[in-house]
RNA sequence: GCGGAUAUGGCGUAAUUGGUAGCCGCGCUAGACUUAGGAUCUAGUGGCGAAAGCCGUAACGGUUCGAGUCCGUUUAUCCGCACCA
């Protein structure tokens, strides 16, 4: 009987759903591990083969995991919140919804088929009220958190409360916690909340009445439409996840991950030391009087000196400070501009401020700035320095306020010479050698070399200046060591349809959060996905979008009255909202009194083993990082971090083809080979589906398309050969691979081990559809193994074979070195096959070994030999070192570390033995050619090199 | 610019610890079987050479008895970040 894929795939995916097979549940005393792939967003076009990569190898794993006596959590979902589903309601009026369910029908057809233990009845959906129900609870938890810096965890902001009111802290600004209406002290609070909102510049676009994401804005002109965009302020949800920076940084140390996935994390966060500097303003009035500026009393004076703050990381040059820098968003500029410079410096901020993040990023090299007039005071030289403003300064980081070290920063080089001001050398490689820094190019921006110039450090090492001058500064009280991250708050409003909704009324303008027990609060109908005439989200369009705060309940707009009934939020949740805490919730997924039960986290404690692309680098891996951390701060997640090991599975490119149409001559195609056709065509992409081996089949090509239908062509032995190149799987290129065809032709075990067959897991690496004939003969093979085979006792040569196997197998598996052990498997199948007999018994575990990989043939194998259980619960077999020992090693035999010829000698020869056999063997005294050997290496069981 | 990774036949790749470079597969060549082959099987397949042999893991240099593997310099490609003081 033939190897009929069609037949025993659907039978086992029935068996297996029928017996649910692959449901899981917490066995106390049974060592549990969790492999866990990133859920997919369910888009229109389906799977192409490119996305079943990662599940394949997560799938290799949790069977192996399994088979070793693993109690497996291997669940799926979808992130079903997003953009392109909003986007096509509002082209055709077909509400997210529907479009999502169909798009997750799709998906789920396409994973079906590829023959996943994924616990199907664990599987979450974001946009499902049950589940975002948790999503909106964390937020509440969020809100109602603060940080506190003492203990490094976050802590109920009813324990700050308590704090403030007793006066055992105080607050951070003029006023005391006592003398604050409500209203101030909530706005205070608002400073500390985890979740907190803020004014942020936004993309707003006037034509289109909405918030467009920086990737949709080019040259301040909106994708879509080609409208202007201009930056406005508006009030923005944020998650203070820069409290947790530097726990983020130090949690990578735990994980295993590849060390360029923890560098991207590490260069996202930027952590980065230096110091806090006071500058005193030159000027005489009150700080007090001064907005912007604070006081601060130095040492020695009795009296306060108006004066701001700066961050450097190299408190060392502070003698080379020429001139000072503040972003144009800083608040002392107001304060500070001289009469005569206000007009300029207001039309500089004015015109900085409108720039878009993109306009900004694009201009980069452009300097650009203005003098305030104004002057500070270098704290240990005592100089004048200008106070200057530019946007090379951001506002986000550090003070926004720079000193400014021309001589050893580029950037503030740049800006030197574009304003002609001095450049002061304050570092040297050779101390003794120092040149004219008005005749550099360039700054010497490295931290190597020796201090000049600079006082009371002259003639110190770099690194030894940085801790002398801040030592200084501190002794001084002028400043101290600080260290500053690149990480920003995370932006957390959407004004979009189809996302979470915010369990969010506004009372008098002030936020509050539903009662917990309120929740889920449902996302309302609107007519309209698009935002409202006047500018708000689509949720204004929501016309029972308001909440009574008596009945607890969402009622109608037109009962608004901000005594008892008030707005709700209209702004949703991001993407990474509800992606951020799925993992926990497969633990648990139908709970409905909490996030998850303390039973669930404390068996399944956290992710094992996450599969999913890096390009989640600095998104969603850093967000679910934070999101962890912060439920473990509130005793609900037991681990720190929670994915232990992580693999990012390569891009699958595309192999494109082309044919090659005649400059002169539309109709004429030349094929690849033909000479002069490079210059005499044009390169035009083919569907890879009429191309087989890069020959084209030309008769379906003349009917892919009209214009090709009268094509005529210019053959190379009878064919015309197609060009190719690796280009990334897109429509337009003709080049998707539809792992649907595949699995129609060749089967899903065929495609999931040609998938790993294809390289390294994490290696990108191009599709070629050619190969595959390859491992389908492969599987065809072992099908006739499993039809010959008898039961009889298996030789001692197979058992030695099936030992290695298991071995090689076994190592694989736990390198992640899915495609070696295809091979092997395609050898011990050869092997087997070219022998008289083979019992049934080396075959039985074969199919134990490849149930991983492949597993309908493996359980149909498995069935055929008497079993009547699944293969699934089968054990995973053990060698014997003892079967592995050889008896005999073939030698490579070298001569000045040249490789000659190959000796075959017993296991456990000596030196003297070995040396005696090369020297009896005639190649040997050929090589040898009467000499004595200088010298001999002599590794067992691995080489003999002779030195002549 | 900074950070990270990669580079091996016509193609995808293998060589896990410094020890026979090219396993396995595709493709290609020849042959067998066949009415036929886009089925199956057998043999061959890094380059040069008639052979002996020589050369060969992006390039150059180094360490070593021995280097794809370690070190240095360079080049190319990919990824991430990009005025972060």
């Amino acid at each position: 009987m033939d190897y009929n894929f069609n037949e025993i795939e659907p039978k086992w995916q029935n068996f297996w759903r029928e017996h649910h097979t692959y449901r899981c549940s917490i066995v106390p005393d049974k060592p549990h591990y969790y492999v866990l792939d990133m859920f997919p967003y369910p888009s229109g076009a389906g799977l192409h083969v490119g996305h079943p990569l990662g599940y394949i190898a997560s799938d290799i794993f949790a069977r192996y995991k399994r088979l070793r006596g693993f109690n497996v959590l291997h669940p799926m979902g979808y992130d079903a919140y997003g953009l392109p589903a909003e986007q096509y309601a509002i082209q055709t009026g077909q509400h997210p919804a529907i479009t999502t369910d169909q798009n997750i029908a799709r998906y789920r057809e396409q994973l079906d088929k590829l023959g996943f233990c994924f616990d199907w009845d664990r599987e979450v959906r974001t946009c499902d009220p049950q589940y975002y129900k948790w999503t909106q609870w964390t937020f509440i938890q969020l809100f109602n958190h603060y940080y506190d810096k003492e203990q490094d965890k976050a802590r109920p902001i009813s324990d700050l409360v308590k704090q403030l009111e007793d006066g055992s802290i105080p607050t951070e600004c003029d006023k005391s916690w006592a003398d604050m209406t409500e209203g101030e002290r909530q706005d205070y609070l608002m400073n500390f909340r985890l979740a907190y909102l803020a004014d942020i510049p936004v993309n707003w676009c006037p034509e289109l009445g909405t918030v467009l994401a920086n990737d949709e804005v080019v040259n301040g002109l909106s994708v879509r439409g080609g409208y202007p965009v201009e930056r406005k302020l508006m009030r923005q949800w944020s998650l203070r996840i820069t409290a947790y920076a530097q726990r983020l940084v130090d949690g990578l140390e735990e994980v295993d991950w590849s060390e360029s996935l923890k560098e991207i994390q590490r260069n996202w966060i930027g952590r980065s030391e230096g110091a806090a500097v006071w500058f005193p303003l030159d000027v005489k009035i009150n700080a007090n009087v001064l907005p912007g500026a604070q006081a601060y009393i130095p040492q020695g004076t009795p009296d306060p000196v108006p004066s701001f703050e700066i961050f450097t990381t190299r408190p060392d040059t502070i003698y080379g400070v020429t001139f000072m820098v503040l972003c144009p968003e800083h608040e002392l500029i107001d304060t500070i501009t001289t009469p005569e410079q206000r007009a300029e410096v207001q039309a500089y901020v004015t015109w900085a401020k409108n720039r878009s993040e993109r306009e900004r990023q694009a201009e980069v090299k452009k300097v650009s700035g203005v003098f305030t007039g104004a002057f500070a005071i270098n704290p240990l030289t005592e100089e004048r320095i200008p106070i200057w403003v530019s946007d090379y300064v951001l506002a986000g980081y550090g003070t926004g306020a720079i000193m400014a070290v021309p001589a050893h920063d580029s950037r503030d080089f740049a800006f030197a010479r574009h304003f002609n001001l001095p450049i002061r050398q304050v570092v040297a490689t050779d101390p003794d050698n120092l040149t004219d820094p008005d005749t550099w190019t360039e700054s010497l921006d490295s931290k190597t070399g020796y201090s000049v110039n600079s006082g009371f450090v002259s003639g110190m090492k770099v690194k030894d200046a940085m801790k002398a001058v801040i030592d200084k500064i501190e002794t001084l009280g002028i400043g101290h060591r600080t260290v500053n991250y690149r990480l920003r708050d995370a932006i957390f409003s959407r004004q979009r349809y189809w996302g979470e909704p915010f369990p969010v009324y506004y009372k008098q303008g002030r936020p509050c959060t539903l009662p917990e027990e309120c929740l889920p609060l449902l996302l309302p109908e609107v007519k309209d996905f698009k935002p409202t005439a006047t500018g708000e989200p689509p949720l204004g369009h929501a016309s029972r979008w308001a909440w009574d705060e008596k009945n607890r309940c969402v009622v109608d707009n037109s009962l608004i009255d901000d005594v008892n009934v008030f707005p709700l939020e209209l702004s949703t949740m991001p993407g990474f909202a509800g992606s951020s805490g799925y993992y926990l919730r497969y633990m648990d997924p139908h709970n409905n009194d909490a996030y998850f039960s303390p039973e669930a986290v404390n068996y399944w404690q956290n992710v094992d083993l996450y599969v999913g692309g890096a390009e989640h680098g600095t998104g969603h891996l850093i967000y679910a990082r934070f999101w962890n951390k912060f439920l473990y701060d509130l005793g609900l997640s037991v681990k720190q971090e929670p994915f232990r090991k992580l693999v990012n599975q390569g891009m699958i490119q595309g192999r494109s083809n082309f044919v090659y149409r005649s400059k002169t001559d539309n109709n004429l195609y030349l094929s690849k080979n033909i000479p002069g056709r490079e210059e005499s065509t044009v390169p035009i992409h083919v569907d890879i589906n009429i191309v087989n081996n890069d020959v084209l089949d030309i008769e379906r090509f003349k009917a892919w398309r009209p214009e090709f239908a009268n094509a005529r062509f210019e053959l190379e032995d009878g064919k015309y050969i197609c060009g190719w190149e690796i280009e990334k799987m897109s429509k337009s290129m003709f080049n998707v691979q539809n792992p649907d065809d595949l699995v129609a032709r060749y089967g899903a075990d065929t495609l999931r081990l040609y998938e790993m067959f294809l390289g390294p897991v994490e290696q990108a690496k191009p599709w070629d559809t050619n190969g595959i004939e390859g491992v389908f003969r492969f599987l065809k093979k072992f099908w006739k193994l499993s039809e010959n085979c008898s039961d009889i006792p298996a030789d001692q040569e197979s058992l030695k074979l099936i030992h290695q196997t298991i071995k090689k197998i076994t190592d694989d598996i736990e390198r992640f070195s899915f495609n070696t052990s295809v091979s092997t498997f395609m050898i011990t199948v050869s092997e087997l096959l070219s022998r008289q007999q083979v019992s049934s018994s080396i075959v039985e575990c074969l199919a134990i070994l490849m149930a991983p990989f492949a597993p309908h043939i493996a359980e149909e194998v498995y069935h055929r030999l008497g079993h009547d259980t699944s293969v699934c619960d089968a054990v995973w077999p053990t060698y014997d070192e003892k079967m592995l020992v050889e008896d005999s090693f073939t030698y490579p035999v070298s001569f000045n570390g040249k490789m000659r010829f190959t000796l075959q000698l017993p296991a456990g020869i000596s030196q003297n033995d070995a040396i005696a056999a090369v020297k009896a063997d005639g190649r040997g005294q050929k090589y040898l050619d009467g000499k004595e050997p200088k010298r001999i290496i002599f590794v067992p069981n691995k080489i003999i090199n002779i030195v002549v």
